[in-house]
DNA sequence: CAAGAGATCATCT
DNA sequence: GATGATCTCTTGA
């Protein structure tokens, strides 16, 4: 079952947990790509300082201010693509950001985008996965419950997880050592264990 | 294998 | 003008 708008509408770390275990698809021109979602982040609102929106509402992280299943698909270090899915209710700007996937279908399609053969490659970090299931900025503001990039349950009962820090916010002050990543235990496919 | 540098640009100061 | 929610390659043990 394509995940609702509901499901998004909850708590942020909630969502974060949920995600994993479930199934991410897009569907492009080029062929569909599959994986199964086996690490996210959460970022939680104004106070947060790793959240881009503790910056305030701007053209960049109005997208988060917005309505819940939407993308907020940004560019960072002039290479990388992250994709975040919105969370919570319209005007608190709060998102789950998609860190690693296992790959379970596309998986030639991801080979040739991202150059390399060894499938814990293909999607094995925020901006791996951007690059396999061809995610840019194009999708920014993109409506996830949609038919061009969504999330599927397939009914998996929801697996072993493990909560760390989150990676690469070393500026966030207090924020930075809260347990907001979440990773599937015993994962080949996670980003870094 | 671990550590470090370099690549490169949108966004905000 | 600085700086990132990163990745890859090179270096050296």
């Amino acid at each position: 079952m394509k995940i609702s708008r509901p499901f998004y509408e909850q708590n942020t770390l909630e969502v974060a947990r949920q995600l994993l275990g479930k199934y991410l698809v897009r569907r492009h021109p080029e062929g569909i790509t599959v994986a199964r979602i086996v690490e996210t982040e959460a970022y939680v609102g104004p106070e947060d300082k790793a959240c881009h929106a503790a910056r305030g509402r701007t053209a960049r992280t109005e997208v988060m201010f917005g309505e819940p299943g939407h993308a907020y698909v940004y560019f960072v270090y002039g290479f990388h693509h992250m994709l975040n899915i919105v969370t919570e209710r319209e005007g608190f700007p709060a998102a789950v950001l998609i860190r690693a996937a296992e790959p379970v279908r596309g998986i030639g399609l991801m080979k040739r985008r991202r150059g390399t053969d060894e499938p814990r490659n293909l999607a094995s970090g925020p901006g791996k996965l951007c690059q396999a299931f061809a995610i840019d900025r194009t999708l920014n503001g993109g409506d996830m419950c949609g038919n061009v990039l969504y999330v599927r349950d397939a009914g998996e009962p929801t697996p072993k997880i493990i909560t760390t820090p989150r990676i690469g916010v070393d500026y966030a002050r207090e924020w930075k050592a809260k347990p907001f990543r979440f990773l599937v235990g015993e994962n080949a496919f996670v980003s870094k264990p």
